[in-house]
DNA sequence: GTCTATACCGTGATAGAC
DNA sequence: GTCTATCACGGTATAGAC
């Protein structure tokens, strides 16, 4: 067992696991993301991490255990880096050397995003669509892990886009950072309702391009003045 | 798929069930929206329609194609009606009783989805939630009967948005497009990721509640001016 | 502590009797 | 059309080897 010193907080290594269960982790990974989280069979993760079939509940407790730790290892990094963002966008604004404003707070967890999506060795694009069916599959485990450990960071978020974004209630704050980040998880992501029905002329594989087309999408619908519309004057 | 006449378009019977049938599917619904679909069992299906085990293999296929018939079910008519909306709007537009413009093709399918939302009798906001997850999930027979029978109702909304967004290139328009249903479903389904986080100051429980802060968001996000922001100046 | 073999029960699917 | 019996496969738990 090593000794793990407690300043490089922020980009933290993986000391944890032991070498059959990282075996596990990155078969697990591969498998849950191609195949789905229930299509995925403990034998056939074991199979191919060449570890035996009791090592997963040895290792970890459970498959909804397995997959938690599979998604806790590529996240926190994550959010740690969005919560780095935020905080040095907050410094260099206090400084005078950043504007502070809503593409500002927008970019903060966009480049993180972006930055994963790019990096195969953190789980890549592939880990983004793994979150987006975290999400709607709405993982009762997951969600308690999320709200202890990481609420505070959707608060500070509201709180950059409410100073940003003056003119709105709390409750229309909290709207557009819902709506903000449901639309670029899912662009990540790559859920494209286009394609379910076979008609997308969306080429969605390239992050880059992704963010070019989310982000003033998502800046226009966040700075969009309060209304109702339906039609029928 | 059938023509239908154009006088019970978007309120069509249903005449090819059985009572066990029927019995089996209003089951299934309840418990696949309830549950989700890998953690209800045709067991308990069965036991609370007071069927047979076996009759889910005898009168569907498996437990996916039982699936596929609950979500074509309450998914035909809700698209027959985006369609007829459309075409309405086509018409209107025409006879120059109706603006043609990004807002009144936007409600061309948000208006449905409201309905559908507030009818129980028709699955409700429980059926979005479910089509949701079909989106995230990805299944692959969906997507064939999907492309095959309902292709055609993206294509007719690319080119009503379109015409609506002249300045736009076609990729563009399907990347709004895209943005714009894929924002609106998920917030219909109540995929809401900062309750995820347990930060959630959304009530998102109001249908209409959902289309007053979602149709400002989605319209502002179509019309905004194509750019690239990265926040490094 | 770590790993292995094996048994247990619930699942979807199917064949064949009625 | 409906039902019973049976099958292979799934996650899980445990006893025991090293």
């Amino acid at each position: 067992m090593k000794t793990s010193s407690p300043s490089d907080a922020g980009m933290p290594a993986e000391p944890k696991y032991s070498e059959t269960a990282l075996r596990i982790l990155e078969a697990a990974e591969r498998l849950f993301v191609e195949l789905g989280l229930e299509a995925t069979s403990l034998r056939l993760i074991t199979q191919q991490a060449g570890v035996n079939l009791a090592a997963v509940n040895y290792h970890f407790r459970s498959k909804d255990a397995l997959f938690e730790a599979v998604f806790a290892r590529r996240f926190e990094p994550w959010a740690r880096e969005c919560l780095r963002e935020l905080e040095r966008l907050e410094a260099r604004s206090s400084a005078g050397t950043a504007r502070f404003d809503a593409e500002a707070v927008v970019m903060c967890y966009v480049r993180p995003a972006l930055a994963l999506s790019k990096d195969p060795s953190r789980g890549g694009a592939l880990f983004v669509r793994l979150f987006s069916r975290v999400l709607v599959e709405n993982h009762r485990a997951l969600r308690e892990t999320l709200s202890r450990d990481w609420g505070h960071l959707v608060t500070r978020y509201t709180e950059a886009l409410g100073r940003v974004l003056p003119g709105l209630s709390a409750e229309e704050i909290a709207w557009r950072l819902h709506l903000g980040f449901s639309v670029m998880f899912h662009a990540f992501a790559g859920n494209d309702i286009l394609k379910l029905f076979g008609r997308s002329a969306v080429s969605a594989r390239d992050p880059d391009l992704i963010v070019k087309h989310v982000v003033p999408f998502v800046l226009a619908g966040m700075g969009a003045a309060p209304r109702f519309g339906d039609g029928t004057p």
